[in-house]
DNA sequence: GCAGGGAAAGTCATCAGATGACTTCCGGGC
DNA sequence: GCCCGGAAGTCATCTGATGACTTTCCCTGC
């Protein structure tokens, strides 16, 4: 085994252990290599790997943090490289998130309480003012996100929230189509709203579906993917 | 940002628009370094953070290999962290895999073959017969895995099998009331199968369903996690 | 006694150089 | 034609030193 598996393998067994908990400072990285048996290259490289995963957050000059451990909190850091995904591959998700966004807008439904149900309507009311490409994809988010939210499951928030970005890179409301996308797209929305308004688990559930697999489908026929250098990673989806 | 930063993006970036392709070997270290404006240290770094997410490959003498990007490939990287998640997070994990199994028996029902159909049944026959907790827990994995491989997802498989792993770390067969519980899991797998044999989607959702809610339930009443020193990792689901 | 400033310690971040380990490839020997 | 050995290329690791940032604490001034 190599010394970084050392490191990392011990690392996350400490983790799992419960010797580290959530929020706790890890030992120095002189005096945890020292207790690994490796070198300080290959354990800072072991510590990054974590890091990438969303189990611990360095600090410069403070020390390094175990993460809180949610869900969330590893499922995250799938965003860094689901949209370095070949589209071929990302149909394959498309069906995943179609099942999950029917889910969360029945569970929604169910559980919905009328700040969910005005939220919803504003943010409608805003995507069908706007002109503006980016803005209308950046509300199309807190939409999907509202929703999710409201079926109280923060992984699975989080999960759509990662699928979503991935698509969103592929910015189909500035072709030449995209008014009419977007008309339909609205029309959706307030249809998805309207049942979840109605506490029909069903009618949401269903309206969630459609509303993906035209987005799905929209995406198959046109893909020009836009080059991007972000950062552009506010989420300011409430 | 700092120099792990500015070597992560690069070639996240240089990934991204395709200069380097899947499969391809990127530069050498010193070479690569000089490129991106860091030394070997912070790139190195970097290059394993996209390790651990499935995005690269360095082979010791070889070089560094960009990996196939298949969506399994970056949503493996979640197995590595997924089971140190506490237990209470566990449970919205489990809502999705409640949601997700139920998809891919529905779809296994509409899309099985005679192989399909013949190997859960085997599988099933091997579970009954075994007294080994291991041995069951072993073959319970590869009947879910042939179930999601018939639905023709390979990253719905890979997500459900990252899933499953979490909750194979609580061997709650080896408890007392374990027999009774395998007996019933038993029942459970037989009434999936015997559905996906019909081909009928909805009552192998709905069995499907109820099993994991089942699993679910056994694991919120008793929870002894298993230490364990993997790794074994064998994935000998065909 | 208290608030502010600044020094000092602790920790991560980075660089540089050297050496070892492993893979790959090629040519020589049989 | 096959096998073996060596050379080159590349990643893996160690060591030492320096810089940057954060946190703590003491000292100063009021």
């Amino acid at each position: 085994m190599s010394a970084v598996d050392k490191a990392f393998h011990g690392l996350r067994h400490m983790i799992a252990t419960g010797r580290l908990g959530p929020g706790e400072r890890i030992p120095p990285e002189a005096e945890l290599g020292e207790e690994l048996g490796v070198s300080r290259g290959p354990l800072r490289e072991a510590v990054r790997m974590l890091a990438a995963l969303g189990v611990v957050e360095p600090r410069h000059g403070s020390g390094t943090y175990v993460s809180q451990l949610r869900p969330e909190d590893v499922i995250g850091s799938l965003s860094l490289t689901l949209e370095l995904l070949p589209l071929s591959g990302l149909l394959e998700v498309y069906e995943i998130r179609r099942v999950l966004e029917a889910h969360v807008a029945s569970k929604a439904a169910a559980r919905r309480t009328p700040e969910t149900v005005k939220t919803l309507f504003s943010l409608i009311d805003a995507m069908e003012a706007t002109e503006d490409p980016t803005e209308a994809s950046e509300l199309d988010h807190r939409f999907h996100a509202e929703i999710a939210r409201a079926a109280e499951n923060p992984t699975l928030a989080t999960l759509l929230a990662v699928f979503r970005a991935r698509s969103r890179k592929y910015q189909v409301f500035t072709l030449p189509e995209g008014p009419e996308m977007r008309r339909k797209s609205d029309a959706d929305h307030r249809v998805m709203a309207t049942a979840i308004a109605d506490r029909d688990p069903g009618a949401a559930a269903g309206a969630a579906e459609a509303h993906v697999a035209q987005t799905e489908r929209w995406l198959r026929a046109f893909m020009p993917p836009v080059e991007e250098d972000e950062d552009t990673s506010g989420d300011t989806a409430g």
